[in-house]
RNA sequence: GGUGGCGUGGCCGAGAGGCGAGGCAACGGCCUGCAAAGCCGUGUACACGGGUUCGAAUCCCGUCGCCACCUCCA
């Protein structure tokens, strides 16, 4: 039985879908400005495990991950490009942003979701939505004439339900234009086009030229692609407000149920420091891929719980590339025993894995269970049980591959060789003929020349292993 | 002012009333020509002070410290 923490009802709570067997998940996907930082990579990755486990558990998933490409940011940010005489337009810029977040994604093995919407394709969604919030008395064009469009906030009583705050208590807005709202926390549904913005940036409506206000989007996406009513909504903790609160009040005052349940994802700290461009100390997801290798990427994201603070220092991929690299040599260490273990394994999850899953997507509980299997595999490895090793090898390939970190998976097959594939054999025909020469050195047991060899090679890099059945050497 | 979170061994990081998750590092042992890899063993960890309980890292009260959000955010 699936639980998970409804982050509205603040609380785990048991999970059952709308309609048996399928799962429908919206979730939350970036404002298509700047380029994608290590954050943005947890938020997905949360999302894509949390997918998988639906799937693995016999679900059919629809993962809807929207794309916002208009916004103050994005108009902004191509303005200031262009005055420095960047001739980029803003649609340019949102475009080339996004595929820049695709390929980070895909670097990590974050498959893409069912579908993923623009919110400049669906902007006559967004009129349609908003017209009915005014029909229903929840929405009003802006006093000052203009063509903006704001939500009510006074006329829906349940306005804070999803973060427990009352209206009254809430601060009030610092910077909030006044612009013809009826009380500072009500919010743009419609942004009316302003002369120093570009035309292409406006869309005509009932009220006037104009674009999407912030959160409209969302709530038209939701209903357009999964109904007014869906199992569960994503997105990263900073969304809670006003993001997800305005989406929520839209939806519910425009009389769809909306999400069933709020799932929200812990942010990145770096440093023990929140990451924020301000303070300079972002970590950009291209650089942390082209460091190491993503799928240690991916088992470093993956091993803090989802909803904790993850905090990243410098030594954080090493010893996630050594935990990750225990794993694999242990697949490894059973393949050179002479046994043959699939790749691909359709074997039964270990029971405490499942366990781990259900409650909470518990990953690092999960990955608790794989080393333990590790272990216990490569004990029967020394026993001389084959048989019972290639099980546990197997065990641990299917358990990683629910995780996404099946390093026979497809996904991790193209980006991972370092090298050409001639370039690789000219290695190995080098390294082949020092170890035979090292191979005679101990015959004749002159252990210095033989660990001369060895020095050697681990100053370029190699270290080697010597096993019953031979020398084993790989690059580090 | 309001809402919420956190404090676990040298480090990272789970757990949430009763057998010390797991990883990294360290130390001892087995194995090895020596290593490496692997295995076995070694830690009296839960911010502090009270309380409840047969039993508390876990529940309650209080204290201290840190953090997030309150209309830019993954």
């Amino acid at each position: 039985m699936q639980r998970l923490y409804d982050s509205q009802q603040q609380a785990v709570v048991h999970f059952t879908p709308l309609r048996e067997g399928e799962v429908a998940m919206y979730v939350c996907g970036p404002t298509v400005q700047s380029a994608p930082h290590i954050g943005h990579l947890r938020s997905a990755l949360s999302y894509d495990i949390i997918r998988r486990w639906f799937e693995a558990c016999g679900n059919r998933v629809t993962l809807v991950r929207n794309v916002t490409d208009i916004d103050d940011k994005i108009l902004e940010g191509a303005r200031v490009a262009q005055a420095e005489g960047n001739p980029e337009e803003w649609w340019a810029l949102a475009y080339r942003v996004e595929l820049s977040f695709s390929s980070a994604y895909a670097a990590i093995g974050v498959k893409p979701p069912t579908y993923e919407p623009r919110a400049t394709a669906n902007v006559s969604e967004m009129i349609a939505l908003i017209e009915h919030l005014i029909e229903r008395g929840h929405a009003y064009p802006a006093a000052d004439g203009s063509a903006s469009v704001y939500f009510d906030t006074r006329s829906w009583p349940a306005y804070g339900a999803l973060t427990h705050q009352s209206v009254d208590q809430m601060e009030d807005a610092a910077d909030s234009e006044p612009v013809g709202k009826r009380d500072p926390r009500d919010f743009a549904l419609w942004k009316a086009h302003r002369e120093h913005e570009p035309v292409s940036a406006s869309w005509p409506s009932p009220w006037g030229r104009g674009r999407p206000g912030w959160h409209i989007e969302c709530s038209a996406m939701a209903k357009r692609y999964l109904g007014s009513e869906f199992d569960i909504h994503g997105g990263g903790l900073d969304l809670r407000f006003p993001h997800h609160e305005n989406e929520l009040a839209q939806s519910t005052a425009a009389g769809d149920a909306f999400a069933r349940h709020w799932v929200h994802n812990g942010l990145v700290n770096t440093g023990g420091q929140k990451m924020s461009k301000s303070l300079g100390n972002s970590l950009f997801a291209h650089d942390l891929i082209a460091e190491g290798r993503p799928i240690v990427l991916r088992y470093f994201l993956s091993s803090a719980h989802y909803r904790s603070v993850l905090d990243f220092s410098g030594e954080s991929l090493t010893e996630a590339d050594a935990a990750f690299s225990r794993i694999e040599s242990f697949v490894q260490r059973v393949e050179d025993a002479g046994n043959e273990v699939r790749h691909a394994p359709e074997v039964e999850l270990a029971e405490a894995f499942v366990t781990a899953m259900n409650d909470d997507f518990s990953v690092p509980e999960a990955l608790g269970v794989v080393h333990s299997t590790v272990r216990e595999g490569n004990a029967l490895l020394d026993a001389g049980d084959a048989a019972a090793a290639v099980d546990r090898a197997e065990s641990v390939i299917a358990m990683l591959d629910v995780l996404g970190l099946n390093p026979y998976a497809a996904e991790w097959q193209t980006a991972q060789a370092g090298g050409s594939a001639e370039s690789e054999k000219a290695l190995e025909h080098l390294v082949e003929a020092l170890l035979a020469e090292r191979l005679e050195a101990r015959a004749k047991k002159d252990f210095g020349t033989s660990d001369a060899i060895r020095d050697q090679l681990l100053n370029a890099g190699i270290a080697l292993e010597d096993h019953a059945n031979g020398t084993r050497w790989n690059v580090k």
